[in-house]
DNA sequence: CTATGAGTTAAAGTCGACTTTAACTAATGT
DNA sequence: ACATTAGTTAAAGTCGACTTTAACTCATAG
């Protein structure tokens, strides 16, 4: 009789995970402890995690990349916990989630066009395009950007 | 002999102050005593701000919103009162920061990619577009996003 | 002229998001 | 077997960026 090979997932101790998700191991535990990720334990005690982890970890960094909070992410954890019926809220809240990055980005759009401008001006200032006392009060204004 | 009139500067007292810039009056002294700003004293002792001070301000919550902390708005002040010697110095640390600020910028544009998808999988289900039992997975790969 | 609302200071407190410590146990290479 | 290296917990500490408190003084309308 031939051997029966079981294809098991791949399980991922915590460093290896930390590693994989450029997380920290304390960190690791800490969204755990925040019930944000619930690894899994094998018979010696230790904990594992496996590829969908990581799948979820990640998703969960994009969110927080988008300026949710912590406690938005338990927020969103234990509603998706609570299964369909929290759908709408979730949805809901997502849609408020990006109302606010979209806000916040076009003021990170509008800082940027002042960082490159004052770049410029520097720039023409140590290549000597700008005259030595041309401010950058004046420099702006012979823009033509809105304030 | 017709009285000459002496055209001065607004004075603003630190709660209009605070008003005008957005901040709160402790934030105000709290950038001051960190060298952001230097308002004036009126012969009472009060500060005051004028609308110089304003752009002053702006500029810097501008810097602050690329990603520049405190630390790094305090060194650039710094150069910035040591002369025109630290120019190039100030220039390569605005060049740091937009160099920063671009990364984290193609960062947030894949979050808010994915937090579009998620949403638009969401809007899905509730509409009954998506099939019950569909992850978030499975309606990813039938996208044609990179990861 | 006095009550009420700003403004003053220095110092302590808060908050979010981790990080570090301490005191342990488990796994692994030689 | 033993020395490293990795993992375990709970609790305390850190850090940046403010905010709050306390104990005052100053400004101004009635």
């Amino acid at each position: 009789m031939a051997t029966k090979t079981v294809v098991t997932e791949k399980r991922y101790r915590i460093g290896e995970f930390a590693t994989k998700t450029g997380l920290s191991g304390p960190t690791l535990r800490y969204y755990e402890k925040e019930g944000l990720v619930k690894p899994h334990r094998s018979d010696n005690g230790l904990r594992y995690y496996t590829d969908a982890d990581a799948s979820w970890i990640k998703f969960l960094l994009h969110l927080k990349g988008t300026g949710m909070t912590i406690e938005q992410l338990k927020q969103y954890v234990a509603w998706r916990a609570e299964g369909d019926a929290t759908i709408t809220k979730r949805l809901q809240l997502l849609k408020n989630v990006r109302r606010g990055f979209l806000q916040e980005f076009e003021e990170l759009q509008h800082s940027m066009t002042i960082l490159n401008d004052k770049i410029d001006w520097y720039q023409g200032k140590v290549d000597g395009h700008i005259s030595d006392n041309e401010g950058f009060a004046n420099y702006l204004a012979s823009l033509n950007h809105e304030e």
